[in-house]
DNA sequence: TAGAATAGCGAACACTGATCGCAATTGAGG
DNA sequence: CCTCAATTGCGATCAGTGTTCGCTATTCTA
């Protein structure tokens, strides 16, 4: 009866009286997110993993009890690619917006991160880092601290959803993108859509950094005041 | 070489000189999101769709090319749940929290929506309608069209976001949250998180309604001003 | 040095999405 | 009414997946 697991960032890497392990945790990881960063989310495979790690796939259980567990230590290990020592403390919002350049450049580099699945369980040590930066950016805001947190995962959230556009696009060439966007066009002509057709007629914005930060500047403006 | 297949929302339910198709479309996803209501995105199998339609799971494609197609049949379906006819046209602010509200009963209704993949290539007619009923509600904004399109993802994006977690919570019986939340805020403080151990300390937020509604006033607001 | 805990892993299992080829069914054109 | 081509339903099958089991080999602790 003792199916009852715990996490993976509270079980102890290895233990104490046995043969040593040939990987370590980050190393697995690190070599997870090689994988993904060129073939994808879905081609980490426990095989492909293994096989990277010149291994059998069965040793990898010996690390992680399950695939999910493995993309929780991936994504918690880009979310170490970003820097949580530097702190401006003059202005929140510049502090914010560092953030939010920064986790952008990591779903950019990373691209299968936006479509990771969102944590389930508790929250990676880069994760905890993550929030605690970004309540540090806020600590002199009066503002109840739960609906900072609210502010944290919108922003998020944002960040996440520009970054998944930016890729998208990256991924098409241009002369397919204006293609697609006359097709929706005018198909919104047909006057059944008149709204959307009055909106795709207006010149289209361009996403990069400067419409994450304009976007996030409005956002965090209308959630935290001022 | 004709590899290039044309969008589901553009191909012809059915061919118009063979033998009829015993089921449409829109049955198929019915079946489909009944399924994953109960049990799950994951239990939406190409065999358990099909044998819940009485017949072999290699007829369905016959009607969709790959399971995600399928998804992407659901996830049109639901949306077109919400009701696009009501529009006051008084206060876009209150025409979009009742879209708002609407999406989040969505959510809240078929709770794998919230873990779908991000539709790729266009979008499906409830979509479209979806789009055109939020900018028909902004219609007389004094805002860029674009603009408004952008706020259109973040308001999705806003609303998921909540649902999710209230799907969580609901999942979670309130006194494990409270266990969940003492842990973690006993971790903070620790002394190496003092900004996230001050957030916790103060009283959670309720995650219902009237919190979707004030963030997503917020953030309106803050997108399209005033 | 003995013993126990741990790591590595080949082989297997239960599934999955997807394909192929064939038989059954039907509508449209003569 | 008949023909025939288009289309559907689908059993069988394939390659690939996450995961488990049981064994062997290793190595730290006592």
């Amino acid at each position: 009866m003792e199916t009852e697991r715990t996490s993976i960032w509270l079980r102890p890497e290895r233990g104490s009286r046995g043969r040593a392990p040939e990987h370590t945790r980050d190393g697995i990881a690190a070599v997870a997110v090689r994988l993904a960063d060129s073939a994808g989310l879905d081609a980490v495979t426990m095989r492909s993993v293994a096989g990277a790690l010149g291994g059998g796939s069965a040793s990898l259980y010996r690390y992680v009890e399950s695939r999910d567990e493995l993309v929780a230590l991936m994504v918690d290990q880009v979310n170490g690619e970003l820097d949580y020592t530097v702190l401006q403390h003059t202005d929140w919002l510049a502090d914010l917006l560092a953030l939010g350049r920064q986790s952008r450049d990591v779903y950019l580099r990373h691209p299968w991160l936006t479509d990771a699945p969102a944590a389930t369980g508790d929250l990676g040590p880069n994760a905890v880092a993550y929030l605690e930066h970004a309540l540090g950016a806020m600590r002199d805001l009066d503002v109840d601290g739960h609906r900072k947190l609210e502010a944290v995962g919108v922003f998020n959230a944002v960040v996440r959803l520009l970054a998944r556009n930016e890729i998208e696009q990256r991924g098409t060439d241009p002369l397919d993108r204006r293609r697609q966007l006359a097709a929706a066009a005018q198909l919104a002509q047909g006057g059944a859509h008149p709204h959307l057709a009055a909106a795709l007629s207006a010149p289209p914005v361009e996403p990069d950094v400067d419409q994450t930060e304009r976007l996030l500047t409005r956002v965090l403006r209308g959630l935290l005041g001022a």
